[in-house]
RNA sequence: GGGCGUAUAGCUCAGCGGGAGAGCACUUCGUUGACAUCGAAGGGGUCACUGGUUCAAUCCCAGUUACGCCCACCA
């Protein structure tokens, strides 16, 4: 069963894949020999998504921990799963319908298109698991999960209780009084018509306007004006009929409700209180509002008014709050504006009632009320833009500026040209778009569901600053905290249909003295319909319940049936009580699913043995970029929920980007395809390349040219267990590493267990960079290049008994690269466990990870070994320093050898003579002409290079030497003579200085009576 | 505006209180029976700048400069 000259990656990934799978390899707990249990669970991906190159980093590294703790025994759970992703989903679904031609959703109806959500999800939802598997993820794929398995509407192959799990939390936390329903600005999604959170919102820099317009004052008032400088002298003072304000979003100006000014801007002192008129609309209806004081208008910022539009700015909304301002809503759920309800004839008339007292402020009444113009009405909400601009400006209201701009005459003359014109700034403003639809996003005063956060993030906060959980690096905690600290309720209501509905239903409300039910509704939140009906019985008492989809199916204005359901009226007139009730239509934001990932997939609410065992889970490795989304809502929700911390530490690791830094996307078309890297370079090239890189808290900037050489580097590997098997050193069952008698045997068995404790204790500190690199300069530095080397002379030579047992340390060396290697590379290293064997107890996948460490190493072999590696060394660079051919053996020369240098040589001279390709060794005292010396510890060898050498050439060559030793010998006593070094450095510090220098004269005395006698030619 | 981070070899980056490192690239040599997806030997760095702490600073502290990221409502 000889190795193939080459690794074939593909046939050989294909083969364990399935392999593994079969034996149950990554089943939880499978080979698990202790107690303790090691649980990690995916970030689960997108059903939408297909593997990048950030999923193949994090999963990479979440595997090298699976496999690693799975060979030590760990009763282990990796628990994958995908994400139903709300929008994306829908947005991907509704997209593909439309190509093919369907109706949109909306035609289609709730039911219809569910079911094709869902068999879509049946196609193509399993794609980017089948690419985990393709890059060796361990994980167990007989429990994947999936954040919507359980609904009611979900088709076969997707039970589970996931479902369950979110709607029950809903509910707890509902009568917790953790969620609540309220009228807030939310952003809103006109794209997806839906809110959406803070979080799903990018600000991006664009280039905007502020315009400058006049709101005159009512009546014709006129003021005085006046504008100081620093100094408090008058710079401007004129009689105006107006208030001049900045906006940046003109197309508001028809919902403003007041006109702000700080209560310190002595310049509007005199009109504070006033009335001032909206310059737009028909001029018969234009509506005046109030110029009102308050603390957020900046005196300096523009013209220091600010127009409060509390139902379309975050800003103007805590104003409107404040001071009681109306906040009318001016755009449907599109972005257009709006052109349902009355007249603006009529609103117009109603607002101004309000604005001047004679009618009662009613909020729910003015978010009904519908301000826009008739004119403005249906329009897109930037087409009415350009329109309030063209209209103030044509009707005189602008703020006009003098502007000098230079024009050219027909004869190519240039003159200045002043000019009066609208005052308009050009600036680059920030504006929010949507993350998923990338339309700019509009602050909307809708009802909504939220979490109120406050009362839940306390312990989340706790658990991180008291230790409990940790979160790796460090300084990510800080972000951490900062975004906990400074928390916003938490919008969970979307207007989509994929996802978790919510499981509230409406009815009309019977809290009513006189009769008549008031405005408000009955809530019922419910986990499921025999709750609900109790609860519905319980409030209305006996009566039929009329279910409905939807509060327009009841098709009656809803004052009628809350008047109906009153009983005492109904008995009155000896009718039967009926009474609708309809669900809310919204479902949940899918961060809200994903936020009970870990209970949810281990089977919460249920009691199982998986939540028992593996929650909480050990440690989450994700990216920075959903900290917020995903692992401090984990942690709120977790601890609400069952009390307890989901995690015992985050690892936050990097982002991938290109080799030139920047992140990968499809429009810079800087993606590199994992899949295709994997295709061309195999997995185990892709995965080292990753865990190599893997250092923390930095960007990983990956290039192609890196994957070749830890593709290389599997190669390497391949071809040293090659090179054992062909000297019958592979498969030699070694139960016990010690008992070697030659160095060069004791020392790797020495270095194999260095490794091991490195490898070990960089995977313990989630430091896999160090990891990988130790096992790369390990194998191929130490194995590959000095092992390997050093043996052939054993292996091939006639004592029998060196070559015994370098056949079986070689073996055993080359197993444990396997075993070490396999977490990172797991492929190659079970192919080559396999094929080097075929007596193995068990895959290398479980194969017991060693616990061997300092005890290997014997101390007086790494001496010697060091010495006649440093001997080789010196042999070589002389050797090309001097020109000698490369095949051209020459005679050794030893002189002024010590006892121990002299063993060191005697016990290793045929690994010395082939390797430094040396042609028969004699012993000297004095140095023949035309030799070079080496210098080495405890005495010095002799090269006779020709019978002339080159003078020059070996003059140079000395005096190299010698002024680097010069320069350590400089420092190293300039220390020395410092007392305050000697005094103050610890002792070994100083003993190590002293046994530098001591060392660093000796060789520099060697070196000068060499230079001497070449000299002396 | 606030917060965080980064400046180390030509490139990409490790390291981090007592000897400046890796990979790639570069130069020279090499068909040595594992491997040319390789081997051997090399060249290359005031560890951004300025101060401070220390016996000792690339590393710790402060400031400066440059770049990057995150958060934020200046109309």
């Amino acid at each position: 069963m000889a190795l193939e000259k080459t690794f074939d990656a593909a046939s050989a990934e294909a083969k364990w894949r399935v392999v593994w799978e079969e034996e149950g390899a990554f089943k939880a707990g499978a080979n698990a020999s202790r107690d303790e249990t090691f649980c990690i669970m995916i970030p689960p991906p997108n059903v939408t998504g297909v593997l990048h190159m950030g999923h193949a980093f994090n999963n990479t590294l979440q595997d090298i921990l699976t496999r690693w703790h799975r060979m030590r025994g760990f009763d282990t759970l990796w628990q994958p799963g995908t994400d139903h992703a709300g929008i994306a989903t829908q947005m991907v679904v509704e997209r593909q319908l439309a190509e093919a031609g369907n109706d949109g959703r909306r035609e289609m109806g709730r039911e219809k298109f569910l079911e094709k959500v869902w068999e879509w999800k049946a196609q193509s939802g399993g794609t980017i698991i089948e690419q985990l598997k393709r890059l060796g993820a361990s994980c167990d794929y007989s429990r994947e999960a999936f954040t919507m398995s359980g609904a009611p509407n979900a088709p076969e192959g997707n039970e589970g209780n996931f479902h369950d799990a979110v709607i029950r939390v809903f509910v707890e936390m509902y009568n917790k009084g953790l969620i609540y329903r309220g009228k807030r600005l939310v952003n809103w999604d006109p794209h997806f018509e839906t809110a959406i959170s803070d979080l799903e919102v990018e600000n991006k820099e664009v280039a905007g306007h502020m315009w400058h317009f006049k709101y005159p004052l009512a009546g014709g008032q006129t003021y005085t004006y006046v504008e100081k400088d620093a100094d408090g002298n008058i710079t401007l003072e004129e009689e105006r009929d107006y208030i001049s304000i900045a906006t940046t979003r003109p197309e508001t100006m028809l919902g403003d409700g007041a006109v702000a000014v700080s209560p310190k801007d002595e310049r509007y002192a005199p009109i504070v209180g006033k009335l001032c008129e909206i310059p737009v609309g028909p001029k018969e209806h234009r509506r005046l509002i109030p110029i009102i004081t308050d603390e957020y208008p900046d005196p300096d910022f523009g013209s220091g008014a600010v127009k409060i539009t509390g139902a379309h700015d975050f800003n103007d909304y805590q104003v409107a709050k404040r001071g009681k301002i109306p906040m009318y809503s001016l755009m449907d759920t599109k972005g257009a504006m709006r052109s349902d309800g009355k007249s603006y004839a009529e609103e117009a008339t109603i607002a101004q009632a309000i604005a001047n007292g004679d009618q009662e402020f009613d909020e729910a009444m003015i978010a009904a009320m519908n301000l826009v113009p008739d004119e403005y009405r249906g329009l897109d909400r930037f087409e009415a833009r350009d329109k309030v601009v063209a209209d103030i400006t044509a009707e005189g209201n602008a703020v006009m500026i003098e502007q000098t701009r230079t024009v050219k005459d027909e004869d190519g003359n240039e003159s200045q040209v002043t000019e009066t014109v609208p005052y308009v700034e050009n600036k680059p403003i920030m504006q929010p778009f949507g993350d998923r639809s990338k339309v700019v996003i509009e602050p909307m005063l809708t009802d909504q569901w939220f979490v109120d956060t406050d009362k839940i993030v306390q312990p989340a906060i706790d658990a991180v600053r008291n230790g409990e959980t940790q979160i790796l690096p460090e300084r990510d905690t800080k972000v951490y905290f900062h975004w906990l600290e400074n928390i916003e309720p938490w919008c969970i209501s979307r207007q989509l249909w994929w996802g978790h509905q919510i499981p509230v239903w409406y009815g009309p409300s019977m809290q009513s003295t006189d009769g008549i039910a008031n405005q408000e509704l009955a809530f019922f939140c419910a986990a499921d319909e025999e709750s609900l009906f109790d609860q519905l019985a319980e409030y209305y008492g006996e009566v039929s319940i009329l279910q409905l989809n939807s509060r327009e199916q009841a098709n009656e204005p809803i004052e009628n049936f809350r008047f109906a359901i009153n009983k005492g009226i109904a008995d009155k007139l000896g009718e039967a009580l009926i009474v609708p009730i309809w669900r809310d239509p919204d479902v949940l934001d899918t961060w809200f699913s994903s936020g009970l990932w870990p209970i949810g997939t281990l089977g919460w609410p249920e009691e199982t043995e998986a939540l028992k065992k593996y929650f909480p889970t050990n440690v989450l490795i994700t990216g920075f970029d959903i900290i917020f989304f995903w692992v401090a809502r984990m942690m709120m929700m977790q601890l609400a929920v069952v009390d307890q911390k989901p995690f015992h530490t985050v690892y936050v690791h990097a982002l991938v980007r290109d080799e030139k830094g920047k992140k990968m996307s499809k429009s810079l078309g800087n993606v590199l395809d994992p899949l295709e890297l994997i295709e061309e370079y195999g997995a185990d090239a892709v995965r080292f390349t990753l865990t190599a890189m893997a250092a923390m808290g930095r960007d990983l900037k990956l290039s192609t040219q890196r994957i070749a050489g830890y593709r290389n580097f599997g190669t390497k590997l391949w071809n040293a267990t090659r090179f054992a098997e062909m000297n019958d050193a592979v498969g030699i069952d070694v139960s016990q590493e010690g008992s070697a008698k030659y160095t060069v045997n004791k020392w790797i068995i020495g270095e194999v267990g260095r490794t091991r404790i490195a490898v070990d204790s960089a995977l313990e500190q989630y430091r896999f960079n160090d990891a990988a690199n130790a096992l790369y300069a390990f194998v191929w530095g130490t194995v590959c290049d000095w092992y390997v080397e050093l043996c052939k002379p054993l292996l091939q030579g006639d004592d029998a008994a060196a070559k015994a047992e370098t056949q079986k340390v070689l073996s055993w060396v080359i197993d444990q690269c396997l075993i070490l290697m396999h977490p990172i590379m797991p492929f190659i290293t079970e192919e080559l466990w396999a094929a080097t064997s075929d007596t193995r107890e068990k895959r290398l996948v479980h194969t017991d990870w060693p616990t061997y460490g300092t005890e290997l190493i014997d101390a007086e072999a790494d001496r010697e070994m060091n010495w006649v590696v440093s001997l080789i060394e010196s042999i070589r660079s002389v050797r090309t320093e001097m020109g000698v051919p490369a095949g051209a053996k020459l005679p050794l020369m030893l002189l002024e050898m010590d006892d121990v240098a002299q063993g060191a040589f005697d016990r290793n001279q045929v690994m010395i003579a082939r390797l430094a390709r040396l042609d028969g060794v004699s012993t000297i005292s004095d140095v023949p002409k035309g030799a070079v010396t080496i210098p080495v510890e405890g005495g010095q060898v002799c090269l006779p290079l020709s019978d002339v050498i080159d003078v020059d050439a070996e003059k140079a060559r000395l005096s190299k030497s010698m002024d680097k030793l010069d320069k350590e010998i400089k420092q190293l006593s300039g220390k020395l003579n410092n007392p305050k070094f000697v005094a103050n450095a610890p002792e070994e510090v100083v003993n190590e200085n002293r046994e530098g220098l001591a060392a660093a004269e000796a060789e520099r005395a060697k070196l000068s009576a060499a230079m001497e006698r070449v000299a002396a030619l």
